[in-house]
DNA sequence: AAGTGGTCTAGACCACACA
DNA sequence: GTGTGGTCTAGACCACTTT
């Protein structure tokens, strides 16, 4: 390949073309996570240009995380990996400071359902709504700290009704990629204040009005669609978050 | 200049050694905020290195937020500017979408007091432990949406009671440097969620038990030491928060 | 017009991984 | 040993800001 193979952007200077290029190339998955691109003077060859400026093109993906370096070895597509995320926001571990481990799931419901008028802007639904609501719980130690409500689109995902519970195991994000071909490579969090309604309290084991820490979450694919979108509902006294601002 | 003039490390790579010695001079306010450092090539000849090498270390410092560079003017010094920044917690805009504007600012005490422990080793103070404690209101369109109660070191601090509240203004971060020679270049903040006591429900106008949320707050200066310690109580009903993860 | 950062090149040499 | 990325150099030319 000598030129440019597709609908690339205005005048920008040579190395963002070259890193959107590269981009596209990932996101088409003609590169998947995993796979080693090819070295650097191999591309600078292919789109006739010096391998400085390849160079430069693939330190930006590196930085946005879509690319890793090994020296020595190559550069490799990155395998997205956090479905531990919603542990970003819920602590749990214990007192006795073992290490991080996937909390225990537990299924509550899977149906069709026509889905909430957000929910089906969100998810591009047609005109009947319909989508598949799965609620669940994630427990540690016995003790249930999130509850998930959550909608994926019908019928791409009525199979994901008919799984069995071992079959898809604590992460769903696996299950997409598996049964579905569906990778996730980002969400988008929201989280909001509220307080626990009756059924919240009895799930999670608080009293009604106990505050409730609500996570919105949308997972999406590299294109920016969304694969689930769902809200967890998880005990405020197990919430907690640091940042550092600069 | 023609060699390393202060302390640099181990076996870094040539520009890692360029970068640290860059960020001790701005830490050492050599280059105070806003000040256009040397041009690279003044820098290249100085440091005898070439221009690409410079330039690298002056790139990972912009990554960093510590410079900022204007093509055809210069590269300067990054003039921290995060005194909303309790804004990335607390919704203060009003559904009529007005312009962002500092919340109205009231303080209720301010007092040489004892710090508890904890606040005493953030701040590093002698056995004596003594502090300034300040509490103030930030309130928006008349409601109070956040309580703050805030240590200072004393008695580099002890001013700080006398100055009027004209004088303060909303934002404390232009008094710490203004008055005292602090410049704030970084914040910490841990979010968690508590329920209002008596005291905290009157000053937010919510019902006892209704859910706060808490900002415990480090405020730090460019070598890490810690000005101010403070947790925010604020408004559960006005927390809101969103983050993309990859 | 002079000075600054922004882009791009061409190539040397080093450190590390892998077969 | 061969191939890969990592460091460093030297210099040309361009785009923008300032005086």
């Amino acid at each position: 390949m000598t030129t440019m193979s597709r609908p690339v952007d205005e005048r920008l200077p040579l190395y963002a073309r070259l890193r959107d290029e590269l981009a596209a190339r990932i996101a088409a998955s003609e590169w998947p996570p995993g796979f080693a691109i090819p070295a650097e003077q191999e591309l600078a060859t292919a789109y006739r240009v010096s391998v400085s400026t390849i160079r430069r093109a693939i330190e930006q993906l590196v930085a946005e995380g879509l690319l890793e370096r090994k020296q020595g070895s190559g550069t490799y597509v990155r395998r997205p990996s956090f479905d531990g995320s919603l542990f970003r926001w819920f602590n749990f571990e214990d007192s006795a400071g073992g290490g991080r481990i996937v909390p225990e799931s537990r299924l509550l419901r899977r149906s069709v359902v026509t889905a909430p008028e957000k929910v089906a802007a969100q998810l591009q639904l047609g005109p009947e709504r319909k989508a598949v609501r799965v609620l669940r719980l994630r427990l540690w130690q016995g003790q249930t700290i999130v509850t998930e409500d959550l909608y994926l689109p019908y019928p791409r995902y009525e199979r994901f009704i008919e799984l069995s519970e071992q079959d898809i195991g604590p992460l769903f994000y696996p299950v997409y990629e598996r049964v579905f071909g569906d990778l996730v490579t980002a969400v988008t969090d929201e989280i909001s204040v509220g307080r626990a309604d009756r059924i919240r309290a009895k799930l999670l084991g608080i009293e009604v009005g106990a505050p409730v820490v609500h996570v919105d979450r949308l997972s999406l694919r590299r294109d920016g669609t969304v694969v689930d979108t769902r809200r967890a509902y998880g005990r405020a006294d197990r919430f907690r978050y640091r940042v550092t601002l600069k």
